[in-house]
DNA sequence: ACCGATAATGATAATCATTACTGATAAGGA
DNA sequence: TCCTTATCAGTAATGATTATCATTATCGGT
């Protein structure tokens, strides 16, 4: 991957955040440093900063990707009154430690990334 | 909630799958028996259906909303190579009781749903 | 320091899953 | 049966994301 100084801003943008910002909030954070940058740069960028791994994504909220600076392996709390997102580090929390610190869960959906036995042979 | 024919095959068709289905998977099949539904009305009642918990929803496999005809707690396998989609019930297998089925784990992504300790209050 | 190949950009058009709208139909209580 | 209104079929609109394209920037080689 060649440099490139939008590539850094956006990539900075991110990492410094905790708010797992949309494609259209990291444009309107980057566009005060930089106006001329392109919303299809922000979106071109977040997409291939996060194959590569050097961001990551959480989908699970509206129908907008949100993007996650952290990258070291933590879960989600998402607020179905406010719509936050919380995040818990690994390791992790169980039902019980969540709700004493005040956090109710109703319900959780895990999934898991890999290779199939069928793709595996 | 009013009946209507059209949202039992709906339903019925859902819950009768395992391959979890988009809302134009769903449009295609019920439209074998059911020439005349409309796509409009397969959105409509499958985020009415899950809204009121009679299915359930992946989000994170593409930019489709997945259907789910299984409503009691699981785990998804979502192999990188097929993009095949696997149910695991719980309790929880381990990793390595997945492993040792041949499905080999790369990451995970959990989110737990509840209301926050600031809405709680 | 210049050249050349090509990755990346800004601007904008296209895509496509989903939602909203509209006039007609049908469920179900009075 | 009559009335209210949820639901329908059909279709237009929405909106997040992606593709296109002419221009610019990066960077290894000369």
């Amino acid at each position: 991957m060649r440099y490139s100084h939008q590539r850094e801003l956006i990539r900075e943008n991110v990492k410094g955040r905790f708010d797992h910002p949309t494609a259209d909030m990291v444009y309107e954070s980057v566009r005060q440093s930089e106006p001329t940058i392109s919303l299809g740069t922000v979106y071109r960028n977040l997409k291939q900063l996060s194959e590569d791994s050097l961001i990551d994504t959480l989908e699970t909220v509206d129908k907008k990707i949100h993007y996650d600076g952290r990258t070291e392996p933590h879960i989600h709390f998402i607020c179905t009154e406010c719509n936050g997102i919380f995040d818990f580090l690994l390791p992790l929390q169980t039902p019980k430690e969540l709700s004493d610190a005040g956090f109710s869960v109703s319900s959780e959906k895990c999934v898991y990334y890999g290779v199939c036995d069928a793709c595996n042979k």
